[in-house]
DNA sequence: AGGGATACGTAC
DNA sequence: GACGTACGTATCCCTC
């Protein structure tokens, strides 16, 4: 019998820097300024590696400096490579550091690079009957894999590489790698393999012959000449690849298996460390583990007391607690992301700081045992969860209203939403997802779900997570929403926006809910008819295109559209795109002129949009129970305060063209009902003129004359019956412009004239609209000031670029604050509309619904006897949804499908 | 095979 | 480089 040795595990440190380092999208930096994302991630990859194995011998391996024994072999080697980033080369002597600091051994040896020097460490390893994992995603090192005694492992992916895991990745036993690499090269390490010869070639030829050998000496055996022909031109740089790729395993190593063994880590140094960098997240765990009483107790939280709740005596127990508390987090665990097809897996409530419960009512897995059903857990929530106390607060709420309303429950007394409240303190930020408002905003990491769940291919639903994690993972995403919304709450108020949120975005949650949850009928038989159709001209459209170009390619392709247009038919390059000549709208408009294949290709375009977007989507979206369209609306998307749309997005259904309008018709109202569209006319315009005060702005509006006529009129120095449709067009273009920050140059493309006229044309717009010229400057000057866009209900968007040193920034921030400024102001005016329209149906027990809301327009389902009493009311409630000192008009419109109502 | 980048196009 | 805000589809490329 033998002694069982302890498995060492040998870092491979490049691999992850690199990983570490592109991996966060989001810059990371120490308050002194250097950055620390790769040290960050290096730190994580570390942690993983010694919670989940606590290993007994660890060593970390770095690749060296300078060229290795592989330059020598192949100046060209890693050519192709670019040198490793400033801002990484600079984390390198961090990361070593903190290995350093943290007791981890590790090594280096001048010339080898890391994957020899682990090669021979686990050699030694195996030698002494050690155990080897090696800790690394890199497929160089599959070669290395010889179970039982050595495996790699991704910890980052979780993913184990086994003899057989490698085989069925790449096609051959770990030994066989080797030979893999050598015949298809890796333009990565610019290795350049068998000219002609790629992965499924490589793999057919090692599974025929075994061995790179193999194939060369009994190449006559090749049966196919051509491959033949290449593997004996290719015979010198497929035995200098094997030279490359094969690791080798004589790295003068003086390190021994057995003396790399975790030091106790110098505690204080690494608070310092972290400290300098910045780590706050890690401080707390960095006490947890070294036991300093002092250090825990000031970073680290008390020990939640998570419940888990699979009996009725514990559901009692926790509705108990619960009734005295004013506060509750609520967390759904389910079956998808997509509310509206989501099954009940779980219900995580927090109702106080450090008391969770986490009742488990889907849960699939081995231990699953006993759960009380979700009917039963519903019914026992009811009156908390339907009642106004406690106050219910949550991240993305709107999600538990509308999977709960589905499940029987109607969600009341929402109070706070930290993924709202995370939006309105910066909008611009993409992100507002529970990790990152955590790190932000209480400086906390947070059990990630794949740390429960897997990662990548190894990803379970929630419903097979084991209890135990499932209720550490849901408990705590509840806990960390209660604790934000006291500390979002105050910053909130700090920033002057938590009456935006009460009154607005708080109110709006139901409202957007309530939609998301009724959907929109389809006529799907309709839009299959249209589907025919549209198939029928694209044919056609093809068929012609085709000829013209003599011959078939893929017209969607722009690659190849590229090679026929200005390759074949030598059309000139109008515009270019980052990868080379542009084909798009623009550019065809241009060429239509020069070539009649221009004109198909834009036509084919536009079918094949229609259908592929909207056409054939739209029916296999139809809700299998109700039978009608779920949008989802995002109210922390835009960085100016607008919602969003999306799964399917309702906010861009064509509308300017024939066909477009086509589509519209199939989105009907319930029988006995009619759809009733009511949109704010020129409402960024109107905003435009009450900011400004501009006289003849106002002016204009208030007499309801036909602003772009008027506009027209005035540059033009014509009476507004004078104005031409060519004049008008070109004040319309202008108006709009204005708003978006246009400047000659776009002007001059938008009309197709000069940019001598378009300048001139702006001129004169100014010249008329003097208030809008100084209104301009004072919103760029205030904004600039604050540092932030602020619209008319005060919502904000903070602008860094107004302070920029580029010209082309700073500019683009100016462009920013005007435009966000009248957009988010416009968003703001709807969203109160919206609300307010929400209350007085409920308030006057209509059973009309607001269905769609498209940025200026409103879309609702209206029982016929009720129409004449919704069109007043949501009329009067848009046009005096808040005083401008201009009148705001909205335009109706009813019918028997969307593009009617818009008569 | 599938994720990410790119190009394009729809809406307001 | 030049006009703001979104989302979705198809293609292409690569697999740190």
């Amino acid at each position: 019998m033998t002694e069982k040795k302890p498995t060492l595990y040998l870092i491979d440190a490049s691999s992850y820097m690199y990983r570490a380092f592109y991996a966060m999208r989001q810059r990371l930096t120490a308050p002194d300024g250097t950055p620390t994302q790769a040290v960050y991630g290096f730190h994580q990859m570390l942690q993983k590696v010694l919670k989940d194995k606590r290993p007994e011998r660890i060593c970390v391996v770095y690749d060296p400096p300078g060229p290795t024994l592989r330059h020598a072999i192949y100046p060209d080697y890693k050519a192709t490579r670019e040198r490793m980033p400033e801002d990484l080369v600079v984390q390198v002597p961090l990361i070593k550091r903190m290995v350093d600091l943290l007791g981890i051994p590790s090594v280096e040896i001048t010339g080898y690079e890391a994957d020899d020097v682990i090669a021979a460490l686990a050699r030694k390893a195996v030698e002494a009957g050690m155990p080897v994992v090696i800790v690394s995603g890199d497929k160089d090192l599959h070669q290395l894999v010889r179970e039982p005694h050595v495996i790699q492992w991704d910890p980052q992916r979780d993913e184990v590489f086994t003899g057989e895991t490698v085989e069925r990745k790449l096609g051959v036993r770990p030994e066989q790698v080797r030979d893999l690499l050598a015949l298809m090269g890796d333009s990565s390490d610019n290795i350049p393999g068998v000219a002609g010869v790629g992965l499924k070639t490589a793999q057919n030829l090692l599974r025929q012959f075994g061995s790179l050998d193999q194939v060369l000496s009994r190449v006559e055996d090749i049966q196919s000449p051509a491959l033949r022909k290449k593997i004996e031109e290719g015979k010198e740089a497929a035995l200098l690849s094997r030279d490359l790729v094969t690791v080798r395993e004589d790295a003068p190593v003086a390190l021994e298996p057995d003396q790399c063994v975790v030091r106790p880590a110098d505690t204080k140094a690494l608070v310092e460390f972290f400290q300098s960098l910045g780590f706050r997240r890690f401080l707390d765990e960095l006490a947890r583990e070294a036991g300093d009483q002092a250090l825990a107790a000031a970073t680290e939280a008390p020990e939640r007391r998570d419940r888990l709740v699979t009996d009725e005596k514990g559901l009692s127990l926790v509705l108990a607690r619960i009734a005295e508390a004013d506060v509750l987090s609520i967390d759904l665990e389910t079956t998808s992301q997509d509310a509206m097809r989501a099954d009940l897996v779980g219900v995580a409530l927090c109702w106080k700081d450090h008391e969770a419960a986490y009742i488990p009512v889907g849960h699939t897995g081995e231990d699953a045992g006993q759960q009380i059903p979700p009917a039963r857990t519903l019914d026992a929530l009811r009156p908390l969860l339907e009642g106004d106390r406690p106050k219910k607060v949550g991240q993305n709420i709107k999600y538990e209203w509308v999977v709960l309303k589905r499940h029987g429950v109607e969600l009341q007394g929402i109070d706070f939403d930290t993924m709202v409240a995370s939006y309105l303190l910066d909008p611009g930020n993409p992100s507002h997802r529970l990790e990152r408002i955590v790190a932000e905003h209480l400086g906390e990491s947070k059990l990630r779900y794949s740390d429960v769940a897997g990662s990548g291919r190894n990803q379970i639903p929630f419903a097979q997570v084991p209890l135990e994690k499932a209720v550490d993972y849901a408990c705590s995403d509840a806990e960390t929403t209660y604790r934000l919304v006291p500390v979002l709450r105050e910053k909130l108020q700090e920033a002057g926006l938590l009456d935006l949120m009460e009154s607005l975005e708080r109110p709006l949650i139901p409202v957007l809910a309530r939609m998301e949850h009724k959907g929109i009928r389809i006529d799907a038989a309709r839009l299959q008819e249209l589907s025919k159709t549209l198939e029928e001209g694209l044919r056609k459209e093809e068929e012609v295109i085709h000829q013209i170009a003599g011959g078939p390619f893929n017209i969607q392709s722009p690659i190849q559209l590229r090679d026929v247009l200005f390759g074949k038919l030598q059309l000139p390059v109008i515009k270019k795109t980052k990868t080379g000549p542009s084909t798009d709208m623009s550019v065809l408009e241009e060429l239509a002129a020069l070539h009649p294949i221009a004109e198909h290709i834009v036509a084919y375009r536009s079918l094949a949009k229609l259908k592929n977007t909207y056409v054939d989507t739209l029916p296999k979206l139809i809700h299998p129970e109700t039978g009608r369209i779920h949008t989802s609306y995002n109210q922390a998307v835009t960085a100016t305060g607008r919602l969003s749309s999306s799964d399917p997005n309702l906010q861009n259904i064509p509308i300017r063209t024939e066909e477009g309008r086509r589509i519209r018709e199939a989105f009907v109202p319930e029988e006995g009902c009619v759809l009733l569209a009511a949109d704010y006319s020129q409402i960024e315009l109107r905003i435009f003129a009450h900011y400004s005060g501009d006289e003849r702005l106002v002016a204009a509006f208030s007499e309801g004359a036909d602003i772009h006529r008027r506009t027209a009129a005035e540059m033009f120095g014509v009476p507004p019956h004078e104005v031409t449709p060519e004049m008008r067009r070109q004040a319309k273009t202008i108006n709009f412009g204005i708003i978006y920050g246009m400047g000659p140059y776009g002007l001059a493309k938008q009309l197709r004239i000069n940019q001598a006229s378009a300048k001139a044309a702006i001129d004169r717009y100014f010249a008329t609209y003097q208030g809008v010229k100084r209104w301009i400057e004072q919103v760029v000057e205030e904004s600039r000031k604050r540092g932030y866009a602020e619209t008319l209900l005060g919502r904000r968007r903070y602008l860094p670029e107004l302070k920029s040193r580029n010209r082309n920034v700073r500019q683009q921030g100016e462009r920013l604050a005007v435009n966000t400024t009248i957009q988010g102001t416009a968003a703001d005016l709807i969203k109160k509309a919206m609300i307010d329209i929400d209350a007085a149906i409920r308030q006057e027990g209509l059973r009309t619904a607001m269905l769609l809301q498209v940025h200026d327009e409103l879309v609702f389902e209206v029982p016929e006897d009720e129409l004449d009493r919704v069109r007043t009311l949501v009329k009067d409630l848009m046009e005096n949804v808040h005083p401008l000192s201009v009148p705001l008009v909205v335009d109706m419109g009813w019918g028997a499908n969307w593009a009617e109502a818009h008569g």
